[in-house]
DNA sequence: CGCTTGACTACACGGGTGTGTAGTAGTTTG
DNA sequence: CAAACTACTACACACCCGTGTAGTCAAGCG
């Protein structure tokens, strides 16, 4: 996507539009022949090139997942806290990230599976970081869900802060609130563990 | 939504119907014959009583955050920490959220503006509570957001607890999780100065 | 040269969509 | 009693959708 758009072959220019007409409108929302309005191309192509519309979107979603883990890998290689600091994901991640949270809400197993794998990891991290939860896989699935729910929510939490967080200001704005809601405790200790006790009786 | 399923009349059958089937489906994947074969009425009487799909929409958006407001009035009546645990809000609020995170994500005014309310109550909370962030605004639009991210990635977060968060045992689970993530500092204060003066630069 | 192959388009199809219209049964009202 | 109104249904219309088919055009190759 670096590239021009002239440069890219017409199967890709179909890939990267239905990413984008995906993630924006979700899967219903965009019709081949807007995705192929967008990438300049006759619907037909569309058929041609990737069969059907399912066909196009598991296309997408094997593509959206391995970029994100190929540019996951470039920035695991700078580990350490920084690894689950928001900021840290690159504004290039953002259509990706848009259209698998779309995919997944829509029902698809690839963005799911990457989901979980998430989560895996972040079960992981935990442990090596020295974090001890009473329920460690539910702890490790809230942080996961949290990771992606500025994705979800881009346009409200953008009109909230006046601000488009799709750009790098913005983006690099609302991460810092995030790392802050990580860095303050809401709830000492003895709260939660008042709570706790609370629900189980 | 207590009362059985008869004793409704068909105008609230209808709306109680369009609640489920959009926050489950999605505005556009719910279509007004589904809606109404739900409710067990014909596709004209859903015209009858709301005019038009989109009128539709809007009385379900009205009606689901004035549900959400009454709710959320008991709950603050027992405030204190407890209004900000997630375990706190009953499942009933459940096809009440769903829909309203739905209609947002689909560009519901309604929805969006209730999202905007939200982020002014945590804003003024977190004031009340003696927190300090160093961007007041962006941390209230995140703490909104991650009140939400479960509900949104409901049956992800099901899949990876191998338990239906929709469940009030499922519920619990998850809502503790989320809780430990705000009394479990991730970052310390001196990292978080390191990441942000690392941004800056 | 003729032939195949792949990228690409134009167009027609059946089905589902939101919407519009006409009409019926039952109750209310003057 | 008759008129009006309300809840409700059946059905048709136009539109858009994903898909299917037929064909054009250029490049590669024996």
């Amino acid at each position: 996507m670096d590239r021009s758009v002239e440069d890219l072959t017409a199967r890709a220019r179909i890939r990267d539009a239905a990413i984008r007409l995906f993630g924006e409108r979700g899967i219903e929302g965009a019709s081949i022949r807007d995705i192929a309005g967008e990438a300049g191309v006759s619907s037909g192509l569309v058929r041609h090139h990737f069969g059907s519309k399912e066909a196009l979107r598991e296309f997408c979603d094997q593509y959206a997942r391995d970029r994100m883990l190929e540019i996951g890998q470039e920035i695991t290689d700078a580990a350490g806290v920084a690894g689950l600091d928001p900021t840290t994901m690159h504004p290039r991640v953002f259509p990706l990230q848009l259209y698998l949270v779309r995919s997944m809400m829509d029902g698809s197993e690839t963005a799911t599976a990457l989901f979980l794998e998430a989560v895996d990891s972040v079960e992981l991290w935990s442990k090596s970081y020295g974090i001890e939860p009473t329920d460690r896989r539910a702890y490790a699935a809230a942080l996961a869900a949290i990771k992606l729910s500025v994705f979800v929510f881009r346009d409200q939490v953008s009109k909230a802060l006046g601000e488009d967080i799709t750009s790098p200001e913005g983006y690099a704005r609302i991460g810092k609130g995030l790392m802050e809601v990580f860095s303050i405790p809401l709830i000492s200790p003895e709260q939660a563990e008042q709570l706790r006790r609370q629900q189980e009786k």
